[in-house]
Formats: structure tokens, sequence, C-alpha cells
DNA sequence: CGGAACATTGATGGATATCAATCTGAGTGG
DNA sequence: CCACTCAGATTGATATCCATCAATGTTCCG
């Protein structure tokens, strides 16, 4: 059944904090600009950092989730099926919070997480967190902004469900990882690294494992990209978007032009 | 393409401001129980109601969407494709909020919502619900609650597209319609007035309308429900459950057992 | 070296799309 | 009030996409 629930390691992560808080603020302040008090207050909200194993499951439905963010590696949160399947709803990337719900307390989620490679997480103490969204108007809009955009991406997976081949929607997700990591500066020129297994993109797209290497084997032969695990290299993004209808403004924190 | 942008009538909803606010107290108190003092700070946000015909699209994508929520009927919040097609993304009933984007001043938001049925909605100013939200924590605890419901539906969403056949994924959405419903006491019995027409139904699941027919045929012959549009009617709701791994767990507001 | 997860390819079946025809009911203009 | 039109609903025939079953090769790891 799955993956340990327990971190494999709970000490070992000899970075200092100053590093740790680093990826969280990060992406906050590239949602809306953060003060040097707004950045002291989520410092004072880190937590030790957490280290988890691939295949681990960070949390499971019916649990309270933690507070805890990705600081580095991939994970997949997804809704297990009673017949045993699973569909993954998102993609956790380092900066990404695990589970929204852990800002409710009481509340329980729904989703699982698993580690698609190891991971380092970070966790945040719940009361200075709240405490810096209520005195914080700069934290808050951030971390809004956050919930904004997630919902952008999770409208986007249905419509990549709901109306999309297999092949346009395979192609409409790797535009978006692209995406995301081109603008924080995580890839080299074209070449991407996804450390997802054939079967985790069937489990994103609903389609069987199978259907997954023909699908790919059909982006290849349709010169669009080159692609051995974990290496994914773009060779016509501008096709590739018209193929597949992709248009990166969900992607996009501002407001647009006036 | 499609119908007019402009409300109707801005005129002629002559029910007094207790009431129209009605609707959001009694959603948000569902979620969090809610003072008197709440509920005053609720109502300072509210505005003149306004009315929506059959077609219209209160928003589009691209808009800075106002602070809206639906006061009385149905409206669809769906993604526009490049090939005409929509991707419904959540259906919008009575105290649902139309764009949650609304509250970050200067958001656009990527979808698009149009009125299922004649709307009535009710405007909400930003500047008074921002204070009560800040000032007012059952009133955060409550919206931010919402939040998490309205993605769990999301999830959910996400599931029925990606892993379930076209006649579990209707019964599954036909079930948190049935859900909905019964808990604020919205159904006769067995029976919900469900006002999509087909061609909706297939907007939400991703599948033609001529698809759509035979499904409910299929539903209809197992013995499961009887539709004439608009009347639903429930036969045997622990075998439609079964049938398609429907467990009322998202749409639950509290923490779990302890 | 052995085993397990992953990847690829072929053959076949099932689910849904597409094309087409008919029927109904609701709104509209004469 | 009636004729007309149009959106919606239903049913049949055929085509396409993806699942399933099966076999094989590969890589990685213990």
């Amino acid at each position: 059944m799955g993956g340990s629930r327990e971190p494999s390691h709970k000490t070992g992560m000899n970075s200092p904090n100053s590093f740790d808080t680093g990826v969280l603020v990060r992406r906050l302040s590239s949602y809306s600009p953060l003060s040097g008090a707004d950045v002291a207050a989520l410092k004072r909200a880190d937590r030790s950092p957490v280290g988890y194993s691939r295949q681990d499951d960070i949390i499971r439905p019916g649990d309270a989730p933690p507070l805890l963010f990705i600081e580095s590696g991939w994970a997949l949160r997804y809704l297990p099926m009673t017949d045993g399947d699973q569909q993954v709803v998102q993609v956790l990337l380092p900066g990404d919070i695990v589970d929204r719900a852990a800002f409710l307390p009481g509340a329980r989620t729904i989703t699982a997480v698993k580690c698609a490679t190891d991971i380092r997480a970070c966790a945040l103490c719940p009361r200075a967190m709240h405490e810096a969204v209520s005195e914080r108007p700069n934290v808050a809009r951030a971390l809004w902004l956050g919930v904004m955009l997630d919902e952008n991406r999770l409208l986007e997976h249905v419509a990549r469900l709901g109306r999309r081949s297999s092949a346009e929607a395979l192609a409409h997700l790797l535009l978006e990882l692209r995406h995301l990591h081109k603008r924080i500066g995580a890839m080299e020129g074209e070449t991407l690294t996804v450390p997802l297994a054939q079967p985790d993109i069937g489990d994103l797209l609903g389609i069987t494992p199978v259907h997954v290497s023909r699908t790919i084997s059909s982006l290849r032969h349709a010169g669009l990209i080159e692609m051995d695990r974990p290496t994914l290299r773009f060779l016509d993004v501008k096709r590739m978007s018209l193929f597949c209808g992709f248009d990166p403004a969900y992607l996009e924190a501002g407001p647009g032009p006036a």
C-alpha cells in the first residue's frame, strides 16, 4: 500500500533557515512585492525542514494536513479512487503549499500527496502565519494571489481532461511545466528535467500508461519534443502551443493591461 | 456572440436588503456560526441586486470581475476553448460567489459565467468586505471554508472527467447537486428541479449532447433516475452512489471526527 | 545476478464522437 | 390563432480514440 507515511529523516537538513524560507519568500514576492518586515514576519513562521523519500505519502485523505511547503523536489496531489486508480489534480513544485486546508484549524483534506522525487519540505507555524496574514497586507495579498493562480491551473486541468485529446492534453501540460520553470530560470535553454514516470503522467491525464507511451511517441514524431526520462526538450514551442491551444495568460500573476 | 453582457434590468428588484443578504448570510453561517455583529458587518457590504436573463454572460475571460453572489437561479462558470467548445468548471447556485478573483483588486478572471436560468445577483462592496474579513474572524473563517469546499468540488470534478465513464460521471454530478439541495431543504422528497439543458450537461462532463441523451437514457433504464426537464427524480440513491463511487465527505464543512 | 518497475509495440474490444434523420415543444411574427 | 422557426431531445449507423490484453525489452537497484 504506497510508501511509508513517516518522513525519511527529520534531521540532516543543515542548510540555515534563511535559505529554507528562501523558496517560499521568492515565490510570494514574485506574486506581490514584499518589504523587509513582510519577509521577517514570514521567517518568524519558519520551522525545521523535513525530508521525504520518493513514493512516500506526505498526507492522505482524512488527515488534518500539516502546514508545509515544498522546498525541493516534485510531489503529486491526487484523489484515490474506489477502484484503486488515482487522479492527480496538481503537480506540486518548489514553493508550492502542500495543502491549504492546513490554514483552517481542524479541517481535513480529501486529497493525498505523494513524492515523485525525494523531497525537502518546510513546515510553517500556523499561529505565526495567521499573524503575518492579518498584520501584513502584502503577505495576505501574495498568498491570495497564489490561491487564485492555483485555481487557474486547476481550471485549465479540467479543460485538459474534458475537452482535449490525449496528445493535446499532454502537450498543454508540458507547456505549463515549461512556462513555470522558464520564469524562475530553472531551464537550460529548451531543456527541462521532468522526473515523472509514464504512469504518473497517466494519472494526471486520466489515461493508461500504455497510451501515455503512444501519446509521447506521437508528439515525438510530430517533431514537437524529445523526451528521454528525465530529460524533456521542446523543439517547436510555437507550433506546440498552437496545436493544443496553450495560452500562458492563466499563469500570469499581475493584473492585466488597464 | 452569446447573450448580452448588460444586466437585463437594474431596477425592479424590490425585495428589501435584509432579504438580499439573506442567501449569503445563510450560506456563510452554515460554514461557521456568525454573531449578530458578523451579520451586521456583512450587511454593510450589501449593494443593490441586479437581474440577468437566461443565456446572458455575467462575466467574460479578461474581465476584472465584479464582486457578486448569486441570489436566485443557476449559472455556469466555464472556460471557452479555442475551437468554440466550452468546458464548464463550476455550477453556481444561490449563495455562490460568481468569481473570487473579485477579492483581488485589479485581478482578471480567465473564466466566463453564463446564466442557465434568469438570475438575481447581489453586488458586495469590496471595501466593506475587506473590512469584514480583517475585523471579523468568523466571517474570514466562513469565507475561507467556502474556498476550500469549492476547491473540493473542483477536485471531484477533475476526478469525474479523468477517471469515470460518462454514466458514472453523470450519476456523480447529479448526486452532488442532490446533496447540496437536500441540505438547504430545496428538494421535495427525492425530486429536484435541474434547469440545465442536455448541451449544458455535455459541457460539464466533456461529452457531446448526443451522448448526454444516451447516458441519461442508460441511468433511466438502470432504474436510478427519472428525468423530464426540468424535473429530476432519484429512485435509488444508495445503488446510484455505489455505482459511481459517490461519497459526500467532500461537501461537508466541519472538521471531521477528532 | 535476479527481480521489479518502467517502456515499447502489436492485436483486439469497448466507449464515445460524428453524421444524419426525425420528433417535440417553445417562442415569434403574421 | 396559426404558421414558422429554432433549440432541444432521441435514435440509428459508422468512425475514431483510447482501454485492455499480451509479449518483449530495458533500466535500475538490491
